[in-house]
Parts: structure tokens; sequence; C-alpha cells
DNA sequence: CGGTTCTATATGCCAAAACATATTTTATTT
DNA sequence: AAATAAAATATGTTTTGGCATATAGAACCG
């Protein structure tokens, strides 16, 4: 349950490099809590959750469930699958490993 | 402040021709609660959100910024002014008049 | 006008989110 | 392995949505 909308928060979140502390931060919450949400232990308010997808530049689209088929191939590619676009600063480059999420 | 996605929310009601003791009904809402929440006085939680939206056949998706003008200009003219795009049930054509919200 | 339907306000209770803080568990890095 | 950083749990207090219910106001229609 706890819809899988807040796994794509989550995503988000990680493919910015954030950590739940510098994003509770910016928010104004504690690292716990986004924890808490993360983990679907929590129903959180709807402006937690608007004012948390902008902070991760995500904007929450209404779309007619007729058209979500074509919004979401239109979405394909950028917001699927786990590309990290980029990398952190402090990366030397010396020790190239997968880290499995 | 309570974004404008919830005045979404009550246009999408309206459009579908319920009122809101109908919607209430339907999602076991008191219509008083749909009230405060269309008028935008209380912070509803996501799940309720959620849950409405799929009353009203909207699927809520998190767009990347750099992406909702594409989005929008997809769902331009299904969800962005007041085209009924229907006609309720038991309508003969017969009186072809206005109706202002 | 009076009746009906829809919407907005009001009061009160309770369960749960929000919040603060602390601690533990789980990576990650050297 | 030890140290550091991140994430998950834990506990307690405050705040607020959810809910019931009741009523008042608005818009509509005969």
């Amino acid at each position: 349950m706890m819809d899988d909308i807040v796994k794509k928060l989550q995503a988000a979140r990680k493919a910015k490099g954030l950590t739940q502390g510098a994003l509770g931060a910016k928010m104004g919450l504690p690292q716990s809590h986004i924890s808490q949400i993360e983990a679907g232990k929590v129903d959180m308010r709807l402006s937690s959750f608007l004012e948390m997808a902008r902070f991760l530049d995500l904007e929450p689209v209404l779309v007619p469930r007729a058209l979500t088929p074509a919004v979401r191939s239109l979405l394909s590619g950028n917001e699927g699958g786990p590309q990290p676009a980029w990398r952190p600063d402090d990366m030397d480059d010396e020790d190239e490993k997968e880290e499995l999420s």
C-alpha cells in the first residue's frame, strides 16, 4: 500500500544525490520523518507531499485516466529507469563498483 | 498554499457531474469534509488525495520539471479548459442552456 | 414564494501525523 | 576492523485531519 508514488519520491531524492537528512533540512523536517514517509509508515499531508515533490523538481500532475498511457510513454526513459545521470561530487574514479540500491 | 491541484480535483468532480455529497458517499466521507477540502481549509492526507483523484478517474503523476511543458501540452484541450466532453446520461437534446458552474 | 438540492460552517471526539530527540542498525570508506 | 555517514526505530508531546452530526446559507426550480 501507500502508493508507489512515494517510491517515486524516494527514487527522485536518490537520483539527486540527497540524503534523507539533507532533504529534511531543506524542508524543515527531521530525518526520521523522511524515513517514516519513505518507508510508507506514515500517511503524509498533501502539503508535505507537494512540498517534497517540488524540492525534488517534480511537478504533481493529475492526468485523466484515458491519457495516462500517453503521458507515461512521454516520460519513459527520463524517470522510469535507474539512470543516475551524474556522479557524486567527490568521486575520484578509482573504485568502480556496483551499488545495488 | 493548498495548491491549485485541489482546484483541479474540484473541477474534475464538477465535470463528472458529481455533488460533494455524491463524491463523499463514494469515498465514504461526509459531504462536509469534501467541502472543507475543496475550500482549502484542510490539509488532507496523501491517501485521501490519491483516493479522491482515482474516484475522479485522475491519475496523480510526478513529472520532472523539465518535462512539464510537454506533458501539459499533451493534456491541453482535455483537462485545461471547461469542455464537458460528454453529456449527462438523461439529456434529450431539447434544452440547450448554459450552466455557469 | 416555498420546497428541494447543494454547499458552507460549527462543535466535539479520537486517532494519527507532525515534530523533537535519541538511539540503533545498516552501509560506506579508509 | 574502525570510523564515518546514512537510514531506520523508538518514545513522548502537540497538532490536526478524519469523522459524526447538525445547522445555516445559496442556488435552483416549481
